[in-house]
RNA sequence: GGAGGGGUAGCAUAGCCCGGCCUAAUGCGCCCGUCUCGAAAACGGGUAGGGUGUGACAGCCCUCGUGGGUUCGAAUCCCACCCCCUCCGCCA
């Protein structure tokens, strides 16, 4: 979340990064109201509990009051029982305002409504011309019969598919390899978390209170099905104040993810570019506040070295300013491409959150030993989203007879299989 | 699920029975200083977070797992809940 205080004392610069994502700045204006208000409140309830304070010490000091007074303290504390009730109730609708405040917008991002509006920022590699005609992914799946989506469908509805043999086995594959990577080479620790959290992880994150449509929740135990890692990995140091030594931190973990994808309804139904649950590999990064931009182009170095490596075309976008996440101050997507499909396929959304997360929950680091705890900045990224992945090598690495070659640098992975073809 | 123990400032502990100089102590760690060529040790001093407020200080308020209650006054008493540890039961 956005600090109180910065919100109180540049309101317009709240209000134009609103302006700016294309949501309703007015916001900015309950919240001062609210503010102004509970201040106000809170002043005069604080008086009176110094007055209640002082009294009380005289009696330890003095003993002995006299019937009138006591009486007189005893209103006294009904007064300030009504105070602090009427606060903390403003206090309750404050928060919930200023958690409905997304981040500020970094001044390089492009402006824009939507996604028509991003930008691309380079394209690696040329769209796979092949000399015959592509098929998409989910003809060769079921051709293949190693993707299914009927007898996804009769155990868990629309939207679910399962993989068999070969097309299991390469997003096996996938998965270990992307961690070898980023674990051996790039610095990343593993992590194997929660897949279901608590209320507070969600908030923190940002998925929560704004987009509660698009989350699976067990009502038993109060529980939230993670929609990405980064939900659980940003909280592992919640509430922790850091040393500076520990920064930066960085941790990568597979996750199945759950989404309810209330808002793309009827949107990529065909195939399994958008199912309610996808495997991915995610970055995350805690990281001191003037190292983010850099830590920004190196995530997506990370991300980006897997995808040349795979042997597939990609582009980099620029996020706009009105397709920006919620917590998000700046992203760069990369995009896969799919010959099969004809699309490009976003495989990984990297981002830098500032320290928006971090305020949410409560990560903090001294600077230098003695000093002020100050927020690091967090980030995070896909390396990389699997069924997508999944998708491009499919379509790009398809022979003309259906069969699809596995990309080599995954050889050492498959067991042998070096040619998907039709299974049993 | 049952029994017992516990949750106090960066960490570790005291305080709770018996409410009030608790304005929360002590040790470790950390910071500053003395000493030293330098360091260690020793010695002296400092060291929680948040709100409000201020030009900046000061001051005031809150926080002893969380939420209620009793009281002039709660870390301390009462109630409920959460979490951790040990043992037992069940279990992939």
């Amino acid at each position: 979340m956005l600090a109180l205080t910065y919100i109180r004392s540049q309101p317009d610069a709240v209000r134009r990064a609103m302006a700016s994502r294309r949501e309703d700045p007015t916001l900015v204006d309950a919240i001062l109201e609210t503010d102004a208000r509970r201040r106000a409140l809170v002043d005069q309830r604080d008086t009176l509990r110094a007055e209640q304070n002082k009294a009380s010490k005289e009696i330890g000091r003095a003993g002995k009051p006299s019937e009138e007074a006591l009486a007189a303290l005893r209103e006294l504390r009904e007064r300030i029982k009504v105070l602090d009730d009427e606060a903390t109730d403003i206090e309750r609708r404050l928060d919930a305002l200023v958690l409905r405040v997304p981040n500020l917008v970094d001044p390089s991002v492009p402006e824009g409504d939507d996604e028509s509006g991003n930008v691309v920022v380079r394209v690696v590699g040329e769209p796979k011309r092949l000399d015959f005609a592509p098929r998409p992914h989910w003809e060769l799946g079921e051709r293949l019969r190693i993707i299914d989506f009927e007898r996804g469908v009769k155990l868990s509805g629309t939207r679910f598919y399962h993989l068999r043999g070969a097309a299991a086995r390469l997003q096996r594959a996938l998965i270990a390899w992307f961690l070898d990577v980023h674990t051996r080479e790039h610095g990343y620790t593993e992590v194997y978390p929660p897949y279901l959290v608590k209320e507070e992880v969600m908030v923190a994150s940002g998925q929560l209170p704004k987009f509660r449509d698009n989350l699976y929740h067990d009502a038993e135990e109060d529980l939230w099905l993670i929609p990405t890692a980064e939900v659980v990995l940003v909280n592992i140091h919640a509430g922790e104040i850091l040393s500076a030594d520990a920064l930066p931190i960085d941790y990568c973990a597979y996750t199945a993810c759950f989404r309810r994808e209330k808002f793309s309804a009827g949107r990529d139904v065909r195939g399994i570019k958008r199912g309610h649950q996808f495997d991915k590999v995610e970055m995350v990064k805690l990281v001191e506040p003037g190292s983010s931009d850099a830590e920004l182009d190196r995530l997506l170095g990370h991300a980006s070295t897997l995808l040349e490596r795979l042997g597939l075309t990609y582009r980099v976008v620029q996020l706009c300013s009105g397709d920006l996440g919620f917590a998000m101050t700046k992203t760069f997507d990369l995009e896969a491409w799919a010959p099969g499909q004809q699309e490009w396929l976003e495989v990984s959304s990297c981002s830098n959150a500032g320290d928006y997360q971090a305020r949410r929950a409560n990560i903090r680091y001294r600077p230098e030993p003695g000093a002020r705890p100050e927020y690091p900045h967090t980030l995070n990224g896909s390396g990389l989203a699997l069924p997508r992945v999944l998708i491009a090598i499919l379509e790009t690495y398809q022979q003309p007879d259906g069969s699809v070659r596995v990309p080599d640098v995954l050889l050492p992975y498959m067991g042998g299989i070096e040619i998907i073809s039709t299974q049993a």
